[in-house]
DNA sequence: TTGCAGGGGTCAA
DNA sequence: TTGACCCCTGCA
């Protein structure tokens, strides 16, 4: 079956499409975008996303999906992985930048998944001065204990709650999730949402700066939360989340001085203009990847 | 073994 | 502009 493009091949629990370019699991999973992948033995990734358990592998062009449908791949799948997008055309403009170069080659499977806004909101929350495998744990319990479960292979996944389910929670019972002085960002911010004080469906229909200014007067929602939310449910790929890896690897590569946020945000505008969310992450993963600015 | 620093930032003073 | 903040892990 043929699909904007793509060769779809019903195979087993799931499909095969073929025609795939630019598509690596581990840098697409790896890169700081997501929470919810797990890299398994055979080098596969399962994640829930849109209440759906998949197993994601990719190899010569070949992207295969298990425990999907067609159907599935046509309503979520194609629009998730952002299989629209022409990656080799943003890759090539980002790297007439010499240092951006480097990053691209090195992370050259990236892509921008098209998350849930709530839960890529509130995962952003939680990531405030924590650290991802942490943070990986938080969501998975707060997952468990408030979303829908899901069975695949004999195991049971749990998709993340929506913003009601959160906002009807206590923060006593949101604490036993480990989310510590986040939870109360949480409770507020998903009532706040709920209660429509901030529409999140409305984001992609404003400006950048608008929409911004609009998650920020969410509680727990600063410049550098707003940004990954905006770009991680692709809502907006010209935003420059600027968190301390992307700090360090600006300042080593490209200043070679200290750098203040205001700088880093003013030089990633003019240099990378609209694909800035993209050069974000090529850098991002180049940075961690290679602790880079750790030395 | 115990203790302490510090982390994908944000908020309030 | 600066310190506190839940909780957990890594390292003396």
């Amino acid at each position: 079956m043929e699909y904007k493009g793509l060769n779809i091949i019903e195979k087993g629990n799931g499909i095969i499409v073929e025609g795939i370019k630019d598509f690596n699991p581990v840098h697409i999973f790896e890169c700081g975008q997501c929470f919810r992948w797990f890299r398994q033995d055979d080098g596969s990734y399962t994640g829930i996303a849109r209440g759906r358990v998949v197993n994601v592998r990719c190899s010569d062009g070949r992207l295969g999906i298990e425990n999907t449908t067609p159907e599935d791949f046509k309503d979520i799948w194609f629009e998730y992985f952002d299989l629209g997008r022409d990656y080799s055309y943003i890759k090539q403009r980002l790297a007439n930048d010499k240092i951006l170069k480097k990053a691209i080659q090195f992370g050259y499977g990236i892509r921008i998944l098209k998350q849930d806004i709530g839960e890529t909101l509130i995962s952003f929350i939680i990531s405030a001065n924590n650290r991802i495998p942490m943070i990986m744990k938080v969501v998975a319990a707060i997952s468990k204990v408030y979303g829908e479960e899901v069975q695949f292979n004999g195991r049971s996944y749990y998709a993340f709650p929506d913003m009601n389910r959160l906002s009807n929670s206590t923060l006593e019972q949101l604490e036993v999730c480990k989310g510590g002085f986040r939870c109360k960002y949480i409770i507020k911010t998903s009532g706040m949402i709920r209660d429509n004080e901030v529409n999140l469906e409305r984001l992609t229909h404003m400006s950048t700066e608008a929409a911004r200014s609009e998650l920020t007067r969410l509680p727990g929602v600063g410049d550098k939360v707003a940004d990954c939310t905006l770009l991680y449910s692709g809502i907006k790929l010209n935003v420059f989340p600027t968190d301390v890896w992307v700090k360090r690897v600006m300042e080593e590569l490209f200043f070679k001085r200290e750098a203040s946020h205001e700088e880093i945000q003013n030089f990633a505008q003019e240099r990378f203009g609209e694909l800035a969310g993209v050069a974000q992450q090529y850098l991002f993963y180049y940075a961690r990847e290679n602790k880079i600015g750790l030395g």
